[in-house]
DNA sequence: CAATCCTCAATTGTCGACAATTGCCATGAC
DNA sequence: GTCATGGCAATTGTCGACAATTGAGGATTG
């Protein structure tokens, strides 16, 4: 399980600096500290980072590969924005990879990497306990459960994908829509079922219960959104 | 459907020496003229291309967020080498997207969309009667229709991940294990039934049916490396 | 007053040179 | 003969400067 969703940013033995870099600026904007749509210049990055422009590009292309930066040619980037569609399209991506990875999970995972995964909804569990009826399902909390299960399918490809790429937009999404976690109990429940089918080696049942987990997620979303867009209707009249 | 899965190297409106030079790279390694596994330093193609090392660099980034090549830090790089289990994991990728995308062309492809998905596979079926038990179902081929499917998803993401990376993976494993295309007819007549879903609308029947049809595919691979390795096992006894 | 064109500052793209790190090869010790 | 060690060449990482392109603002003209 490498590592938490959090990478800590000055790890001791980065070995170059555009890595470094690059880390610090996939943390700032993940945590919208780069406000979405802003516009990023390589000399103004260049002067606050104290380095020069080499690095900084180098920095810039792996952000715009991890679809966290957007630019064009002569004219320059922006952090990315995510709009309502490209938000629903990743959950639909999302839900194509991770049901697949809970399949793999259920075949590959072995007994240690499943105690694992128990122990992180126990934790989960008591902190539900601590602060009831509050959000459970809090951010980074529901990307370690996530992170386990992709692991699990033991597949580097899909790994990579989800982890390495599509995880850091779905934080970013958390912050540029400030979405609350809701739906608590539900999720742990879902989650326990899907440790319970990936247990029992039933890949097809674990992947089902994936596919619906994120599915419902994104409904949550949907239905979150568009009772955001009321109130701000109400609002303004 | 933008353009062919082969993009003419040589467009005139290619805005910088970075993204000519990551055209022609990703080429040349597709089409195996940068042998997998082998080392490329950036003063060699820096020569041989007769460009700076700068651009250079930048289109290595590029080819590395593609999977093209892997670095590692202050030893070099070398054109990416797919391992059987690699391959393997590959398929799920795709078993995993493609599916989805299927599921999603059913929803959203326009009538013109499956029109030209119609003709796709009519050209190749004029192709299949010429060279009667020949593979009809030959590299670009294929892909054209697999293409035409993911662009009909309408998903940018979806579609990124497929035809910006995954398909160039695909078709450099064409061309590492020397994959003459088999099952002609069988994948002829899924391909066509999976049309027949998407123009009923019938979301869940083509994702099963691209599920399967990608599935059979991975099996096959899987069946002609074992044959190969049966073949050398008993060339050497 | 609106629209067009032109000029210019700023940013991006490209280049060559220098510094740091690596892997290799030869030399030497056991 | 084998292994460790040191130096060396080559490659990668980093930097600053120059060239090319863009977008904006102002001046000019209908």
């Amino acid at each position: 399980m490498t590592n938490a969703p959090t990478e800590p940013a000055t790890t001791p033995e980065v070995r170059t600096l555009a890595e470094r870099v690059f880390q610090q600026l996939q943390d700032a904007i993940v945590r919208g500290e780069l406000a979405p749509g802003s516009k990023i210049t390589e000399p103004g990055l260049s002067r606050s980072y104290g380095i020069s422009r080499g690095p900084l590009r180098e920095a810039m292309r792996r952000l715009e590969a991890h679809r966290l930066i957007e630019r064009v040619p002569h004219v320059g980037a922006r952090v990315v924005k995510l709009s309502m569609k490209e938000l629903l399209e990743l959950f639909d991506v999302r839900e194509a990879l991770e049901s697949m990875a809970a399949r793999l999970a259920a075949e590959h995972m072995s007994a240690e990497e499943i105690d694992g995964l128990r122990e992180v909804l126990a934790v989960h569990e008591r902190q539900a306990d601590l602060r009831r009826g509050e959000a459970y399902y809090q951010r980074e909390g529901d990307l370690d459960f996530h992170y386990r299960i992709v692991q699990g399918s033991h597949n580097k490809m899909l790994m990579g994908m989800l982890c390495d790429d599509l995880y850091y937009l779905v934080r970013l999404y958390r912050t540029q829509f400030s979405a609350s976690g809701t739906r608590p109990q539900r999720a742990f429940v879902e989650h326990h079922r899907i440790v319970d089918a990936i247990e029992a080696g039933d890949a097809e049942l674990a992947e089902l219960l994936m596919r619906r987990h994120v599915s419902a997620s994104r409904e949550n979303v949907v239905e979150r959104y568009a009772a955001s867009l009321k109130q701000e209707l109400e609002a303004s009249t």
